[in-house]
DNA sequence: CGTAAAGGTCTGGAAACTAGACCTTTACCC
DNA sequence: GGGTAAAGGTCTAGTTTCCAGACCTTTACG
């Protein structure tokens, strides 16, 4: 388990090329860039958050570096978003796991508590407005083409939900927890099998929430976001870890 | 209530100072650092942070300008800790009110949440050992001497609850929260009054908690942060609202 | 084959942060 | 009373980071 920080401990100073990755992958973990999208082009970036391209650029190497995205040179090129398994080797990918293992298990765990309130107070106090926006993201999720599709509907109706709470700052944490965990695990691909086992669980849990069922949305809401711990626990089986 | 922020925007780099300071008025708001105590001296804080000693003056400068802190030279100096409403005008004091209403609003909510369901997960996951801290922080509790260990009583009561979910993010963010109302509402002062309203209701909660009852620890422990909130709003028809 | 749009590189200057020396104030102790 | 220690207050020089902008190179498209 993460252990609490000391009270006055070394200001780490984060440069500004780290706080443009973090923000970077941070938008791509959210899944404003999607798979295979292009991120905004140097310079525009450099616009938008008001810092240097040079800065931009350290941010760049560093997303390179952790294999996030893919930069092509030339007319059309730009940074792209990569498939992430691509060409992490095994071991590096058990190393990240078994480095980090702790920190997972808080923070899987920390996840499972703070979305079951979002589903119990999103059931409490959902609008008729929230209602119809949670029925179409079901809809939606429900109507997917395709894999890429089904992950965008996915994130699109729990963000719903969230804001159905009708706190900003509950939404902002489940942007945070979102985007951390996809971080942490690189972000397995989105594949049928998991759409098939998330499809119930989604329906259950908008059910509770539309019939304000707070108690049923938040113990359907822990169950559902065990899948994510479950994936990376088989993950990490798979990777050769030896421990329960 | 408070925006979501854009995913793009312009960042804003913290200055070394904002960030010492930062860390200063949290570790004040968090009790580390109580009424009339002394901070280490510039030099030391410098060591701690290992910041130079000018950003340390920094952040110095800003606390005191924000009246937190009060900064006396030659021997035995030092900056200490100042009684909050000591000398901010009413005028400024409804200033900050006003101007931040709907944050408030939206914080003080998303504390409520936060901690009821704390106090739920604490139920269902207290360990005898964390009961043990439980009923010792609780004696300690009531047999607190005057109000300013109340007050530290008070805090530590609640932090050993958080420690009982045995997630260490729950137990940061708890801080987190702790700290973001103290500053945001200039930490009134603890008196008698509100000790004894705080009283019954700890020892609800810790029964609560005790009992393994998460439905009513959760129950409790959203009433009894509503004391914080309606302070707030007692103490802001006092300074002359005209707003619900 | 020229041009436009992208990344890649370089340079000069501004701003922030640091390290350290030194000054001033104040309380305590002899 | 005088000395001294411990604190804040000030100044300077040097380093690092960041920025703005010009310019080069690569690549696709018309």
């Amino acid at each position: 388990m993460a252990e609490e920080p000391p009270p006055l401990g070394p200001l780490r100073a984060a440069t500004t090329g780290e706080q443009v990755a973090h923000r970077l992958s941070t938008a791509i973990a959210l899944g404003e860039f999607s798979l295979g999208d292009r991120l905004p082009s140097e310079r525009e970036l450099a616009a938008l958050l008001e810092v240097s391209r040079e800065s931009v650029r350290a941010a760049l190497r560093r997303l390179t570096e952790a294999g996030l995205i893919e930069v092509r040179r030339g007319r059309g090129g730009g940074a792209f978003v990569r498939a992430q398994w691509a060409e992490s080797s095994e071991t590096s990918v058990r190393e990240a796991l078994l480095a980090q293992w702790e920190d997972f298990e808080a923070l899987f765990d920390y996840r499972r508590l703070i979305e079951s309130l979002i589903a119990r107070t999103a059931a409490q106090r959902a609008t008729d407005d929230d209602r119809a926006a949670i029925r179409a993201a079901l809809t939606a999720f429900e109507g997917s083409a395709n894999p890429a599709e089904a992950r965008r509907h996915d994130t699109e109706l729990h963000l719903v939900i969230a804001r159905t709470t009708h706190n900003a700052r509950l939404v902002r944490l489940h942007q945070l927890l979102l985007s951390e965990v996809s971080l942490g695990v690189s972000e397995e691909p989105y594949t049928w099998e998991i759409y098939e086992e998330a499809r119930p669980h989604h329906r259950d849990l908008a059910e509770a929430v539309l019939g304000g069922d707070a108690e049923r949305a938040a113990e359907v809401a822990g169950e559902h976001f065990a899948i994510t711990e479950n994936a990376l626990r088989r993950l990490a089986a798979r990777v050769g870890r030896d421990r329960p």
